[in-house]
DNA sequence: TATTGTTATACTCTATAACTATA
DNA sequence: TATAGTTATAGAGTATAACAATA
């Protein structure tokens, strides 16, 4: 792949325009997304796990159902996920004694360990994919994207590749 | 999904950390992603097509491996997208006579017509996912990603989704 | 009758490996 | 024997819809 063929004077020329920003964003956007998933994979969770666990952290004891509609995906989805989870041993499904039909979620102590670990390679991650950037060329960027993600309705902290 | 749960101040203190710039590449590279295929299947075209299809166009007459080469996808799943374009007329095969081993692809007149609407499309897809930002911005976001994509070592115009 | 979660099923995407035809 | 392309097959991921338990 990084043989790539030659392309002389007369293929550029006929090069169908400028490589623009949208594409450029979602180019790095998706090269961030498959680093993430490749330095997780140590903790044997992947990149969806990751939404699930910070969200059962942020509010512990919540529904599937809650989960799934924040997510934006079907509850039959987040019924695989936690699976996952739970045979890893990270997260618990509780019955609740109030409304014995839905389950309370929580974090076991090896779901808030591997949380902690989790934030520690978010850093690394976040220097390995900002390095060709200083400190106030990274703060400008957050600045630049914030609003873009802001103007197009973005739900902070909830990444569309759930859905 | 506009619907989230109301996070009270105790849950906005267990907040696991600010998102990072990286998430936000990452999450604003999907949806631009994810924007752009809504778009292009107006088209009946897929994100993957669109590559092919500009690298045809910039280079017609090329091999299938040398295709795959540069996409950093296996041949087979370019038999699967060339098969696709080619059934819906967009890029036909030609016997190579010298050898008759390769097929040497081109683009059809409707597919240099899809080209040109690709492009259209494009460049509406920029302005709406960069309606919240003004000329100088975009130029400066455009360069702060592009630095990141050379240090990061991404071929220009080749998304790592394809693979 | 409505709601939470689960299962069963099917469909899409993609990779691996075997295969055909040319060289 | 090597190469371009193809097919066959299998696996992962995900959605739809039917279902069971509880309210």
């Amino acid at each position: 792949m990084s043989t790539a063929p030659g392309a002389g004077p007369d293929e550029r020329a006929a090069r169908p325009g400028p490589r623009g920003t949208a594409f450029l964003l979602s180019q790095v956007g998706a090269h961030a997304a498959a680093r993430f998933a490749e330095r997780i994979s140590e903790l044997g969770v992947i990149p969806a796990d990751v939404g699930l666990l910070r969200m059962i952290a942020t509010r512990p004891g919540r529904s599937q159902q809650s989960l799934a509609e924040e997510m934006g995906v079907v509850p039959s989805r987040v019924v695989a996920l936690v699976d996952s989870l739970e045979r890893k041993g990270l997260v618990e499904r509780r019955r609740n004694p109030q409304d014995r039909r839905n389950h309370a979620l929580h974090l076991t102590e090896e779901g808030t360990r591997v949380m902690k670990e989790m934030r520690r390679l978010g850093s690394a991650h976040e220097d390995d994919i900002c390095a060709a950037l200083d400190r106030a060329q990274r703060a400008r960027l957050a600045e630049l994207l914030e609003a873009i993600a802001a103007q197009q309705g973005l739900t902070p902290g909830v990444h569309p590749g759930y859905r």
